[in-house]
DNA sequence: ACCTATTTTTAGACAAGCCTAAAAATTTTA
DNA sequence: TAAAATTTTTAGGCTTGTCTAAAAATAGGT
């Protein structure tokens, strides 16, 4: 059966929503992460409903179904690709690549994928760190956690971010604070959430909104 | 102003009848062209109209305006550098690359296009032998003849197809019809159009709708 | 010039996705 | 636990792009 590309966004989304936010994913949730209506998302729910995408009971949120669910890996990774393919063939920034990623996902074809991963060398993260699915839809998720959650005097690797905002990239780029650097925990301020890193030689403070979406291996 | 993925298409459609066949564009070839009902094109025609992207009066067919002509030569700039990539980066072969690029030509972004064609060195040709539009819509035609209508000793080169389809791809790929090849006519048979060709020191026989679709540079 | 065949347009409908306004269900709060 | 607030759904409508059937315009043949 074919997904249309609405269809596809949707899926996505839920996907996103239920693993970062986890058990089940409001109709709200959802019309906000869209920039859709309520009222819309309640039509498309009844739509993947039917087509045994999503596990649907009115008023009781959703979940991904399994065949939703590998609809959903699939199309992050062709969106991952893609951007990999941005970044590393045609010299976009980490910040420009989103939007453009967002419509080359709906291309459909899975030979132009895997040759495309094939093309890439295989890579298993894209330019923000967020893991690649393989051909077979299996994600490798490392353990991350966030600077908020970090103790004093703890070392880690700026590994990834859980906002992929032009705003938010940009800062860390203009701030050094890019993937692959190593950083400590000098100091955390109650009053206000920041925290103050090592980092590169320097201390840094960061603001509990960075801090909460700055994510570490340890 | 936006145009939508269909009227891109219509575009698109209207560019290659006027330049194929030459004067207006009839509402059936479109229809025929797009797989729509003739009714659909009429409503289409209105809109393409209104938008000022194309010359229209009822029941006397359409040429593209100067804007809707620019538009359409972007859209066939972004098929053909597609078409290259895809050949050229992910061994795609020449037959299964249409319908690919036939979406991903959709994709919005000038800067996008314009970073490809930089990573595919400003390609002159698409893999079919397609001249490309630069990026100020410039397209270098060259001179090209059918096969059918070379004169008995004219030399040439295969430099080019009137006919993009899977079939009449393959046909040339397994019968050594390939794009460079050195040919030159030997006879002609009046009777059933057929051209018996000298290639690779051999001689071929070639029928009359392949002779018809088969351009040379001579 | 007229009749016929063909092409094109009009009229009315439908699916997909979206909207607003109002009703119903659920959750919160006191 | 009942009223208030919030969330979700229903009802009815709009736009885009398609369709069929029928009407109108054009083109062709004699």
């Amino acid at each position: 059966m074919t997904t249309s590309f609405t269809e596809e966004n949707y899926l996505k989304t839920i996907y996103h929503l239920n693993t970062d936010i986890n058990g089940t994913v409001s109709t709200n949730a959802i019309s906000e992460s869209l920039h859709t209506k309520a009222a819309s998302v309640t039509d498309m729910l009844k739509k993947l409903a039917d087509k045994e995408l999503i596990n649907y009971a009115k008023y009781q949120g959703v979940t991904l179904t399994e065949i939703g669910k590998q609809k959903a890996i699939t199309i992050i990774r062709k969106h991952r690709l893609w951007e990999v393919f941005l970044v590393d063939k045609l010299n976009f920034k980490w910040d420009e690549v989103h939007d453009l990623a967002e419509e080359l996902e709906h291309i459909n074809s899975e030979i132009l994928i895997n040759r495309l991963d094939e093309f890439l060398n295989f890579p298993e993260k894209d330019p923000h760190g967020d893991p690649i699915p393989d051909k077979n839809g299996i994600l490798k998720s490392q353990e991350l956690i966030t600077i908020a959650k970090m103790n004093i005097s703890q070392h880690g690797k700026i590994s990834g971010v859980r906002e992929h905002s032009k705003d938010f990239l940009q800062y860390l780029e203009k701030t050094g604070l890019t993937l692959g650097q190593e950083i400590h925990i000098i100091d955390k301020i109650t009053f206000d959430g920041a925290v103050i890193v090592g980092i590169n030689q320097k201390e840094q403070t960061i603001s509990r909104e960075v801090a909460k979406n700055l994510l570490i291996s340890l």
